[in-house]
DNA sequence: CTAGGGTTAG
């Protein structure tokens, strides 16, 4: 319990975490878990400018030994900094002893694979003793995210071949499902008509292109694939039904009031299909419809629809608690909205992050950093409440940019470095668009360079924004800094900007 | 992102 404490303040000042402050911290903790140990020094490690170094003090001071757990803890906390992990994977490969287990390996593959270095990614795969289906699966998912769906293909087909496991529906699906979510449908449409004979079909394939041809806005089309299945024999569930209502609502534009209505009209005519199938509407029905009013901005509704539900006995959950939450935020009304935290909370449930953002939002809107600032320090302080989420952090940053809070945003920024799960594409654009605005052109180019550094690839407007702004500041000598990155990076915005180039991946 | 709901819209 006292460890828990202190490694509780430890995580606010991890930064300046050296080898030092941790061998105080232990000194005063002679009987620590080992596996918080591990997480600790790998903490340590990844903190430290040099984690090698940094490895023999930890582990004598620790006195624990460097297991493939350390390790594979050590490769997580490296998601952004592939060079590191992969000198540090080969130092451990270079260890008496192997710890390189399969999940080491996989950790790895992934990092590559998210700054798509597929080459060295498969290389390493290669080298793999015990190859197995997850390997392949995770690499298919960062393949079809670069857009290289050919690739990802062609790795389904090495499955069998490579690893000697059988391939069957559920990988089929996955490999369709990844294609629809990163909105290749056309192409899963494709190697589903070709490939059905072969691998089966069912329910869950059928929700999955469905689920695809909605996400793009193509929901006659989805309609067309539930026929298609209806026809050949497999009912619908209610999943793939609450698929069809999210691609009636997700998008459906509510403005002015007759395309509310519309909308509403033509879920509940899902709902009657689905009921005369005999399949029940369940708490995520409910849930998307109270998302279209809680975007109609209906408050009134929202609540008769949260009462409708809980008439059927259907209890809601997190989510449905959300949408009603956000309606009112949106609406200014945040007491009731505190209200209903308030109720969900005496049920039992605990408000999410997402939960917490509706009033986020709301406080950006509003500019007011100070409320903004004690719902922050309620979440970060308070161990039972949600701990802050990426999205969290990116309003947060939006807010104090705009405030011109420099101290603040500082903060936040840090805060959100040391909770390890950011910063994204998002924060760097947030933060760069903000200083822009601000004529921060400095600092903006910075956090450009830093972002590309970390694998992350700079929208058009961003460069744009930059480029325009460091040439009319006059600021060359910076401008030529960020060309130089760009270049070894073999980024490049085209003549006309129109869009950026990576060095393309074969095989 | 290993079938669905919360953050991304007037």
């Amino acid at each position: 319990m006292a460890y828990r404490n202190l490694h509780g303040c430890k995580l606010k000042f991890p930064l300046s975490s050296t080898i030092s402050s941790l061998r105080s911290l232990s000194s005063l903790l002679p009987q620590i878990e080992a596996s918080r140990d591990a997480d600790l020094v790998s903490q340590v490690l990844v903190h430290h400018h040099n984690p090698f170094h940094a490895m023999e003090s930890s582990l004598q001071l620790h006195s624990i030994s460097f297991s493939s757990h350390l390790l594979d803890q050590t490769l997580l906390r490296l998601t952004h900094h592939s060079k590191i992990a992969l000198s540090l994977f080969h130092y451990a490969k270079s260890l008496p002893f192997n710890p390189l287990s399969t999940s080491s390996y996989n950790i790895l593959i992934d990092i590559l694979a998210k700054v798509r270095q597929f080459d060295a990614a498969w290389h390493l795969i290669l080298q793999m003793d015990h190859k197995g289906t997850d390997t392949f699966l995770l690499l298919i998912r960062r393949l079809i995210s670069a857009g290289l769906t050919r690739q990802a293909v062609r790795a389904f087909d090495d499955i069998e071949g490579l690893t000697g496991n059988k391939v069957r529906t559920d990988e089929f699906c996955y490999l369709l499902d990844t294609l629809c979510k990163y909105g290749y449908v056309k192409v899963a449409a494709e190697v589903f008509n070709k490939r059905k004979a072969e691998f089966g079909v069912d329910v869950k394939i059928y929700t999955v292109l469905i689920y695809g041809w909605c996400k793009i806005g193509r929901f006659e089309m989805g309609e067309r694939f539930l026929k298609d299945m209806i026809g050949r024999g497999i009912e619908p569930n209610v999943v793939t039904y609450n698929v069809l209502l999210n691609g009636v609502c997700r998008r459906a534009s509510l403005h002015p009031e007759g395309r509310f209505e519309q909308t509403i009209r033509t879920a509940e005519k899902v709902f009657d299909e689905m009921r005369q199938r005999g399949i029940d509407p369940d708490v995520t029905s409910f849930s998307i419809v109270l998302h279209v009013y809680s975007r109609a901005h209906k408050p009134e509704l929202s609540f008769d629809k949260l009462k409708q539900m809980k008439e059927l006995g259907i209890s809601p959950t997190v989510a449905t608690y959300t949408s009603v939450i956000k309606c009112l935020c949106s609406c200014g009304r945040l007491e009731e909205a505190e209200n209903l935290v308030g109720e969900m909370v005496r049920n039992g449930i605990s408000p999410s992050p997402a939960t917490y953002n509706c009033f986020f939002k709301e406080y950006r809107g509003r500019k007011d950093g100070a409320g903004a600032l004690r719902l922050y320090k309620k979440m970060r302080e308070d161990c039972l409440c949600a701990a802050p989420s990426l999205h969290t952090y990116n309003i947060l940053l939006g807010l104090f940019l705009n405030l011109d809070k420099k101290e603040t945003l500082k903060e936040v920024w840090n805060d959100m470095k040391e909770s390890g799960i950011g910063p994204d594409l998002d924060s760097y654009t947030t933060m760069i668009h903000g200083l822009c605005e601000k004529q921060r052109w400095r600092e903006a180019c910075q956090f450009f360079v830093e972002m590309i550094e970390r694998g992350f690839l700079p929208q058009k407007v961003t460069f744009e924004m930059l480029y325009r702004g460091l040439i009319q500041s006059d600021m060359l000598r910076t401008w030529r800094r960020l060309k130089k990155k760009l270049e070894e990076e073999s980024i490049t915005y085209g003549s006309e900007f129109k869009n950026y180039h990576i060095k393309p991946y074969r095989r």
